[in-house]
RNA sequence: GGGCGAAUAGCUCAGUUGGGAGAGCACCUGCCUUACAAGCAGGGGGUCGGGGGUUCGAACCCCUCUUCGCCCA
């Protein structure tokens, strides 16, 4: 083996070979066990979050799998409706200077399928990298025809449950794109704009209680003027009671319309007078609905403003009584060049009252990046308050779990407050919606159109027409873990493996794609999709910024895996960017975080780093300085197997159970290796993964390999050892290394795999990989208090000799004497069991015992217990050193004592506490008083000397 | 404005019915000791965001304020 750990030497062979035998595939043995991956992106590649979240989706799927389950980790990847089109279309005007009309709908979707063919399987490659033991034979994409047809289905059976609707709504609109976008796709920025003032003149002579002929409104948008349809006060306002059921005559457009009451609006903000615009703002509609007002859109899909408006009723039917017309110098007019002329035209009216710096939110559509209008279109929606009643049951009830739990509120709170889920969009690549529709308007949905005109009986010769939108990506995405089973068809991997075990997701999509899958599950199926979901923090990086594109603090994790060249990194990061002037920022920011590039770490350490980051809060600072820790931990794991196989190769182990007499560190080592798999166990229940990485950091680090390593040399390299003692030692250092590989291998599986295949059979191990080894189970027997405690008394002894020779600076070459003081019968035992260690891990001369009430000659001293360890300082220090020490400790004790005595002296305390918290503190106190006085009569005996 | 979350060592974070403040990294000192300098040994360092309350006792429970983050209006 090399002399340090070389990840990229051992990864990839290993892959390919778990990959080409087929571990990955269900044993088709035991209990099930399912994950399915939440579908990254077709277009996308490996992020931090999803290698973040794959991470602890193969450390549950392998240790699942080692503990005999049948498990299936499902994986594929979702067609991200606009995103993969626009990629496309901007290839296209690229290379061929078309766009997508140039080629027509299907020669534009083939083009999708090609570019998908070719580039669509760059994520799956990274995440073999990290070494996800996926079932790839079963990967799925929610374009395949068999998904598709599950779609098809959802969405025809919602239609004939009336639970599918369409109807005109107001939606978020992408002035850009041409299509409503769902809430996730909108950024709310915050912008400094402005409140303008506009006064309204008052009809039929009224006036305020002021005596003014106008009231007055503010508005963010000017624009937005155009349609209104009426003004609204609070009803408790007793400024406009009088107004109340009024009119005002709108500026511009001269349509007149009512002053109503809202409790929506709040007196206090402004003038206490709301325009409402039921077409162009969400708030505005929910009043319209209240108020019947009509709703009037005066925007085309462009943003720009209508020549003739578009009016409604409040139910969405045509309302063709109102006055439909706008003024004729806005037509066509872009809706931010309307804004300024409206309000210059209120300036020279006379009508601007004030203008006011405002703060307000701005929506953006995150891939188009323009601002987003809430516009009334014709589009299909799922109407979810059936559906979300057995949704909210199922968690109430138990039946889905969250991890940690606090997120069933915010489950909660949103599925209690839930809109209608508009499901259709404008685009072309996505599932085409099943719907046909004749001259007049009629739906007919259906599969097929001859399947329509059968369930409908029309005509052969009635004309019919597909609609033209697609669906919701999330909508497909909500039948995730059925529809990739095979559903509508009863197929055995849905009996075996649905519901799925666990989900695996960040809380910032539990609206959008949990909530969603549980009510489209539980309503096809009658099965809850998963039983627990397991939520985790989103990944940032060291400043706790949102990792992102445009702000350049992204990380590939390959490139923590394999290393990358500063000057490579800082073109990675500002070429090709969306905004160039961003660009020496982020080549300032990147070289001032990584000046020397980064360093090749392996998966492994980018594994047990995101393992150690996943505790239970909302964020994660990734940390280059922990994965570096934990590098080094791969590395001393590595070289703790060297000095295993060094000490066992070609050498009696014991495979065959033959007599071994076992040491007291033999016997420690295999206690604690007890323990620590019965709180592995524990943490994995608890989904608790950086205590688990902890625990076993800690045992490997502090356990193995800082002691029993060093423990286990005495015996290996005694040449008096009989053969049984040699035999034991050697049989745990390789048991205990081959438990710790099982162990450690859901987090860690290449190194672990590696070593192993050296490892396992020296420990009696066959078979061809660790991978399919039982997952180590405590066994409480083993657990050996007596050897335990035994153990810490050594350590205890060793640490007050290493303290004596830190601080008074004896090279660790030098060997010493100690002399023992007031030792009791357990002290002795002790000392009989590890003398014999203790003179060679401390480098010690010898140890001699003194009588208790014996002088010593001058010597620095320790204490273990009330037992004095002694070491005589004749030709080895000077007296004040030994004496600065001592007082540090007896100032420590003192401090200590105090406290102690206060608290025992309260008379509270002692009557109220538990008897056995008193027992404890009055033993604490009494154990320091005592070392404290041992330690201030040596400080005496020396000052004297 | 409403809701949620966070604030613990220089940094990143643990802290499980309330009972002696921890880890890793960084820092200081000494060591190339035959597994490992990506290491070993020893050491220093915290008013647990501020204030108030409950309690014999609070990092932990309650109230309040401050700062930061996210979501919603």
């Amino acid at each position: 083996m090399d002399k340090t750990y070389q990840p990229q030497d051992i990864e990839r062979t290993w892959y390919e070979k778990w990959e080409k035998s087929s571990y990955f595939a269900p044993s088709g043995q035991g209990e099930a066990y399912s994950i399915m991956i939440p579908p990254p992106n077709v277009t996308g590649s490996l992020h931090m979050g999803h290698a973040f979240q794959d991470t602890i989706m193969d450390c549950l799927i392998r240790h699942q799998r080692m503990l005999g389950k049948n498990t299936l980790w499902q994986a594929g990847t979702d067609h991200a409706g606009i995103a993969t089109q626009m990629l496309v279309e901007r290839k296209l005007a690229a290379e061929e200077g078309k766009t997508r009309h140039d080629l027509g709908r299907e020669a534009f979707i083939d083009k999708i399928w090609e570019w998908k063919e070719e580039s669509g399987g760059t994520i799956t490659r990274q995440l073999r990298r990290m070494g996800a033991s996926i079932d790839w034979t079963r990967e799925r994409f929610t374009m395949d025809e068999g998904f598709y047809k599950a779609v098809q289905e959802v969405f025809i059976r919602l239609y004939d449950d009336k639970l599918i609707y369409r109807g005109k709504r107001l939606v978020n609109w992408d002035c850009k794109l041409h299509t409503a976008i769902s809430d996730l796709e909108v950024e709310n920025k915050d912008q400094s704009g402005h409140l303008w003032h506009f006064r309204y003149p008052l009809a039929d002579g009224m006036k305020t209680a002021e005596g003014k002929d106008y009231i007055v409104v503010a508005t963010t948008r000017p624009e937005t003027m155009l349609g209104d349809t009426a003004v609204a006060v609070n009803p408790t306002d007793t400024r406009y009671s009088s107004l109340q059921g009024q009119f005002v005559e709108l500026p511009l457009v001269g349509r007149r319309i009512p002053i109503i009451a809202d409790d929506y609006v709040d007196a206090e903000f402004g003038s206490g007078c709301v325009k409402i615009t039921p077409a162009h703002d969400f708030n505005d509609y929910e009043v319209g609905k209240r108020h019947q007002l009509p709703m009037i859109n005066i925007l085309d899909p462009n943003g720009a403003i209508l020549t003739r408006a578009e009016v409604y009723n409040s139910d969405g039917s045509v309302n063709g009584d109102l006055d439909d017309r706008l003024p004729e110098s806005y037509h066509l007019l872009d809706r931010f060049e309307a804004r300024k002329r409206i309000v210059e035209e209120f300036d020279q009216l006379g009508l601007l009252e004030k203008i006011d710096d405002h703060a307000l939110k701005v929506p953006y559509g995150d891939r188009s990046g323009v601002v987003i209008e809430p516009l009334l279109t014709d589009q299909w929606f799922v109407a979810v308050a059936d559906l979300a009643k057995p949704a909210i049951e199922a968690v109430e009830q138990g039946d889905i779990q969250f991890v940690p739990k606090q997120y069933e509120n915010m489950y909660f709170s949103w599925m209690r407050d839930l809109q209608d889920w508009c499901i259709s969009r404008q685009l072309w690549w996505g599932h085409r919606i099943p719907a046909w529709y004749d001259d007049s308007g009629n739906v007919y949905v259906a599969r097929t159109e001859a399947e329509a005109r059968e369930k409908y009986q029309l005509g052969h010769d009635l004309p019919l027409t597909q609609d033209n939108d697609v669906l919701d990506t999330w909508f497909s995405s909500a039948l995730w873990t059925f529809g990739t089973l095979g559903w509508p068809e009863k197929t055995p991997e849905l009996e075996t493996f649905h519901p799925s075990s666990v989900l695996v997701t960040g809380f910032d999509i539990i609206f959008f794609w949990v909530a969603r899958m549980i009510m489209f599950t539980l309503k096809f199926t009658d099965q809850v999709p998963f039983k627990k979901v397991y939520v985790h923090g989103l990944v940032r990086d060291q400043e706790g910024q949102k990792m992102s594109k445009s702000k350049g603090n992204v990380l590939d994790p390959l490139d923590l895996i394999d290393g990358i060249e500063l000057e490579t990194l800082v073109e990675k990061r500002t070429g090709n960017m969306m905004q160039p002037q961003l660009a020496k920022k982020i080549e300032a920011q990147t070289r001032k975080h990584f000046p020397e590039g980064i360093a090749p770490y392996g998966t492994d350490a980018l594994r047990f780093t995101f393992l150690s980051l996943a505790s239970t809060g909302r964020d994660i600072k990734f940390d280059m300085n922990r994965m570096e820790g934990y590098r080094n931990f791969c590395n001393k794991l590595w070289n703790a197997t060297r000095y295993v196989l060094m000490n066992t190769e070609n050498q009696d182990c014991g495979t065959q159970d033959e007599p071994v007499e076992l040491s007291l560190a033999d016997r420690w080592i295999i206690s604690r290796l007890q323990e620590t798999e019965a709180q592995i166990a524990k943490h994995f229940e608890e989904y608790r993964f950086d205590l688990l990485s902890n625990a076993l950091y800690e045992f490997v680090w502090n356990e193995y390999c800082d002691w029993y390593l060093e423990l286990s040399k005495p015996v290996l390299w005694d040449e008096h050892a009989s053969a049984e003692r040699l035999r034991g030692t050697r049989r745990t250092l390789v048991r205990v290394l081959e438990a710790i590989l099982r162990l450690a291998h859901p987090m860690m599986p290449y190194i672990t795999e590696e070593i192993w295949q050296k490892v396992g059979p020296l420990a009696g191990k066959t078979g061809d990989t660790l991978m399919l080894q039982p997952y180590p189970i405590a066994e409480p027997h083993k657990i050996d208090s007596q050897a335990n405690s035994d153990i810490e008394w050594l350590k205890g002894v060793m640490l007050a000799i290493r303290n004596i020779r830190g601080e008074m600076n004896i090279g660790p070459g030098k060997a010493i004497s100690v002399l023992l003081r007031n030792t009791d019968a357990e002290d002795e035992r002790r000392l009989i069991a590890t003398e014999s260690l203790l003179v060679k891990l401390a480098k010690l001369d010898s140890i001699e015992r003194l009588a208790t009430d014996a002088d010593a000659p001058m010597s620095a001293t320790g204490l273990v217990g009330a037992m004095e360890i002694l070491v005589p300082m004749a030709g080895l220090i000077d007296k004040d050193a030994e004496l600065a020490r001592l007082n540090k400790e007896v100032d420590k004790l003192n401090k200590e004592i105090e406290r102690l005595a206060g608290k025992l002296s309260n008379e509270g305390f002692v009557s109220k506490a538990p008897a056995e918290v008193v027992a404890k503190e009055k033993e604490k106190l009494a154990d320091m008083q005592a070392a404290c006085s041992r330690l201030s009569e040596q400080k005496a005996s020396i000052e004297a000397m």
